[in-house]
DNA sequence: GAATAACCGAGACGGTACGTCCTGTCTTTCT
DNA sequence: AGAAAGACAGGACGTACCGTCTCGGTTATTC
């Protein structure tokens, strides 16, 4: 009967976020500067998110998509290549402040921990599957057998793909270059093996 | 010729901040409620520490020294028990909230990046180091060939540790128990094989 | 043609508003609790008032109705009776902390100090005709001469009975009792005798 | 031991208010313009007054100040002489929008009250009481006789003349002019005379 | 054993962002 | 066409911290 939200709003508000993502870092980004951004009233922001952080997991999450995983001809190019293009979209400012941020964030906040998982994380585990489905055609990968051990497994290798990434890059402050990738797509592979035996 | 400073002051402070974050975590931390807990002027704090930051990662930083690798008999033991290990440091509010929160920081902030660096990251590859020497005089790994080799090693195996347990734990928000860990030890020793070949 | 407006909505409305100023007062009435309160959209209420001023003073202008003038039998009874009556008015919260407020607006707004003077103001004065007319029966007062001097004098008396009971009890904060009231009729009593010398 | 509140900021911010003021009037009075216009924190103002009524109650009493009484000769034309003075200084928009807004929501709020009661209320009897002594001492009114009869008689001349004018030119929204002026005298002085009988 | 400088506690200061609230307009749907 | 529901842009509110500063008072060195 009411007025229905504008989702023209939605949209502006999301790109102004990343615009001012972009340009101010995360720390320097204001709701009151979104909202000034998106041509929309503050209001209009807190009614639809509760907050900075949940309005920035929203915001953000969709760079993660820009990720593909072009067949390579190998399980192991394959690798090397997503460890790669997730280490040079950490390197964009927006993308890794605001992943850490929000990530410190739902530390305290469990409704927020329930949104990065289904925005951010399920969303890229397509990434580790559709990567085995190709290698099993391959015959690089056995096929699946329990289909429980398969989504343990995809839990996992996505853990230590992402992890390790991450861990180097902004934790120890080292660079993934191509000569790290290829130890790191080493020992995966390995322990891939391991684990299928 | 002038008085120096309190070393008591910058033992309460820590102690103190330590405190503030067990009950208020790190957003509602604040440094004036690090000073009042203190007993010392706000003045004092920044007089020694650049920043919320700063402060937090020294105060948290000792907390990583409470890891120890007992030997368990086997690598295969030892890894497991060190990734429980730091999986429950990562449980506490406090350690995880710290971590996070000031990695974030970090990222538009290089000299802080540093500080964690030095502080926590290389102090705690000890534990690999460790592990590693263990492994060789029990005949579980070759002997140290070349140095270079051997660094980069261990700076690898500290990523996917530390990284594997913090982004399951932190990111995808699952819990790391003994059955992730075994299976996470699988995967590593296998990978160790390979990377060893 | 089209569907006219309820006339049992501006009731509901006007109804509303007093009972909302009641409960929160002028400064925490806002239009969509009256609107609430009425069960009528905001939208009705700017259909008919431009703004909350304007529809407070239709709303409190018909409890100086209730002030009335009963013979008292002499003329400083009669004013001792209205200023205590009107005293008793004012003690009312809704209707001192509208009047104050609408009178306060006006200030700024001469359409409304328009809508003030004939809803209020004009119609009170009535009171004061009233009793110089029944004075004037009495032998209290001399019959009226010249309709413009008697005029005057009305606005005039006027002024002087509301303002000096508005002035003592919301500016000096003093409580309008009889002994003031018995105090403010002899000086009224006094002047009236020296106007008309 | 700590830092001494400045001066220089009190006065500045009550300054600023009274500029902030006569350009925008009490509607458009808002915190942030006058904190700006002093050159002061929004934190420096509240540390002072608990709001923007307590702040204008301040910033304006001093206004009332400029009344004074020249001694015009005779008790009639000190009456006129003031009740004019006081109905010019009520003409500026910031004096009489100010002091009604602080009277509206000082209905609701007893801190106010005595605040306005303190700083304009018994502030500006001085000029009932100096104006008497004058009279008295040409013979017009006869000496005090009983303290209390006189600090009651004060009070209710305050509460005519100022409420006369206030209420005139206020709520009935008519000039005071010199011929008001005259006649509202002549209706005073009538009943003084009759309150000394 | 004074002099003297840097220390200390307290807390006021200029700023900035927060999240809430209310206003008056507008869109949508129902009657 | 009028009304109920409520989304919308705009803008002020009062609060909370930040990091700096100004105080008066207190040590330890140095002369």
């Amino acid at each position: 009967m009411a007025r229905p939200r504008s989702t023209q709003a939605d949209q502006a508000i999301l790109d102004a976020t990343r615009a001012v993502l972009v340009e101010s870092g995360w720390s320097r980004l204001t709701m009151a500067a979104v909202a000034a951004r998106a041509g929309v009233a503050k209001t209009t922001l807190y009614r639809r998110w509760p907050g900075k952080s949940e309005l920035v997991v929203d915001a953000v999450a969709v760079l993660f998509d820009e990720l593909e995983l072009p067949d390579r001809g190998s399980l192991a190019a394959d690798i090397e290549g997503v460890v790669l293009s997730f280490a040079h979209l950490l390197g964009h400012p927006e993308t890794k402040t605001s992943l850490m941020a929000v990530v410190a964030e739902s530390t305290t906040d469990a409704a927020l921990r329930g949104r990065i998982k289904a925005a951010v994380v399920d969303r890229q585990k397509r990434l580790v599957v559709e990567g085995r489905v190709r290698a099993q055609a391959r015959g690089e990968l056995p096929p699946d057998a329990d289909p429980v051990r398969t989504a343990r497994s995809v839990d996992l290798i996505f853990d230590v793909i992402a992890g390790a990434v991450v861990h180097r890059s902004l934790v120890s402050a080292e660079s993934v270059d191509a000569a790290w990738a290829r130890r790191f797509t080493a020992l995966l592979l390995g322990g891939l093996a391991a684990l299928e035996a």
